[in-house]
RNA sequence: GUGCCCGUAGCUCAAUCGGCAGAGCACUGGUCUGUGGAACCAGGGGUUGCGGGUUCGAGCCCCGCCGGGCACCCCA
């Protein structure tokens, strides 16, 4: 047998079944978005490289690139954040501010592959553009829970934290602002690494052990949002960056407490460190503790990205939630049950002499809208017929031989418990359509 | 991008020290010309991921590439 190709590394087939699957996920976090006003938009996948370069620091070098047949340096998208902003820059005219959108669509990393880490992978965005309000970051959390909530994702919580909090730690450690990044990859391990790790982490980049201990005996601070707020203000009196922030986290929870967001599925995670360069202000990661797959999603505003296009600035805040690790957790659990198959019956075929019958039977429900096959195969045995039904998973079959065509009649045979019956031809449609209906 | 583990039939795996490439399941046909899943019988299917090297001889040893996984980096 000839030896078929192999996909290139990190990107994969989707098999019929894997995919009514994930269009179950689409569809369910499409209706939670537009629930909320955010509307569809598609943009290219290939861009200008310059459009992505200088958005995302070091995560820079997973870009996918090349020269195209003229010669242009172009990328392929790394997500759909930076597509927006451009989007936004071109269109700014003749878009109305709040401008939400909602964008589902394959981006690429050059990434080297691991469980839950694609080199294709689907990112699934709200975004809304042109506000600083909290309102719209509350909006932006308050979507990802309903939209994890819709697909009964288990035990998943966002994590929520603010740029200005973190930027402002160097200050409360008295190390220099280069340090600042050392500091964030350092508290973002917390959970993975414990105290000690922490420290010595930061210790081993230069940071000296007490200011290291100060940071850390910051971002540990834990318990009710609103007592945490009153014990961050008076240690960080003084700090202008940190004081923003801590202003603007505490609407954003209120907004989030009034929206009647479940509290159970946010909460304030001071260790929080996003990686990516254009955030700005609240900064959010949606988590599942039962699932061990990572983040299942990264959010957060970025007021001065659309302004790296435009020179218009426009504040921004959104979120994007990985379609690859999501999928993954719910096929592997099974928490979504999708039919096999999207066919809701077969008509058999019995001979030449009958297959007319058959066909002007399918023709008729096709068109009364019941998603319907007829054998396409060669050889109309019925015990073929039967067995391809019965492994696409189709529900029932109708069987229609001479017998059944003289007396106007179908026999209708219940694939799963072999259960049959005969009924007036006439009477079919009615008979499916009713069980679509309960369906 | 760095380090490590792995790759044998569609799937899961076996093959002693380097010595004739196998099994189960799946698939195809038949028992069964108006009834799927079960049983029984038979059959097809492999350049052992690809390419090179060492050797009388390589699935096994060495090198490169492709692909999978883990850790790091980082991330959805």
């Amino acid at each position: 047998m000839a030896r078929a190709p192999q996909v290139l590394r990190g990107m994969r087939d989707f098999l019929p079944e894997q995919m009514l699957l994930r269009q179950h996920v689409l569809n369910s976090f499409r209706e939670v978005f537009e629930r909320y006003g955010f509307e569809p938009i598609e943009t290219p996948v290939i861009e200008y490289l310059e459009t992505l370069t200088g958005k995302y620091g070091e995560d820079e070098k997973l870009i996918y690139s090349f020269q195209d047949r003229g010669e242009r340096d172009v990328g392929l998208r790394y997500d759909l954040t930076v597509p927006l902003a451009r989007f936004v820059a071109n269109h700014r005219n003749e878009l109305n501010f709040p401008f939400k959108r909602y964008h589902i669509a394959p981006v690429f990393r050059a990434d080297r592959p691991q469980r839950g880490r694609y080199r294709e992978f689907w990112q699934c965005d709200a975004d809304i553009v042109g506000t600083k309000s909290m309102m719209a970051d509350a909006e932006v959390v308050s979507v990802w829970i309903d939209a994890l909530s819709a697909i009964n994702m288990p035990g998943f919580v966002v994590h929520i934290n603010h740029r200005k909090l973190l930027m402002s730690l160097a200050e409360v450690a008295g190390v220099p602002n280069e340090q600042t990044s050392t500091i964030h990859r350092a508290i973002d391990k917390l959970a993975k690494i414990g105290e000690d790790g922490v420290i010595s982490e930061m210790v081993s980049n230069d940071i000296p052990e007490d200011a290291a201990r100060r940071v850390l005996d910051l971002v540990s601070t834990r318990g009710e949002p609103g007592h945490v707020f009153e014990q961050l203000v008076d240690r960080l009196q003084g700090n202008t960056l940190a004081e923003e922030g801590l202003t603007e986290l505490r609407s954003l929870f209120g907004y989030l407490e009034s929206m009647g967001a479940d509290p159970a599925h946010y909460t304030l995670d001071l260790t929080l460190a996003r990686g990516l360069d254009y955030y700005t202000g609240p900064v959010f990661e949606a988590l599942s503790v039962d699932a061990n797959i990572g983040s299942l999603g990264g959010a957060g505003r970025y007021d001065g990205l659309v302004g790296m296009f435009s020179g218009e600035d426009l504040p921004a805040t959104g979120c994007s939630l990985g379609l690859e690790r999501i999928f993954d957790v719910i096929q592997e659990r099974n928490l979504v049950g999708v039919p096999p198959t999207v066919s809701q019956t077969m008509v058999t075929i019995f001979n030449e002499e009958t297959v007319g019958d058959s066909l002007s039977l399918v023709g008729e429900l096709r068109r009364a809208g019941i998603s319907c096959e007829i054998y396409v195969g060669e050889r109309w045995d019925l015990r073929r017929q039967l067995q391809y039904a019965n492994r696409k998973g189709i529900p029932t079959t109708v069987i229609l031989g001479p017998d059944e065509i003289k007396r106007g009649e179908v026999i209708l045979r219940e694939m799963e418990t072999g259960e049959q019956s005969t009924l007036a031809r006439s009477d079919l449609l009615g008979v499916l359509q009713a069980r679509s209906a309960h369906a």
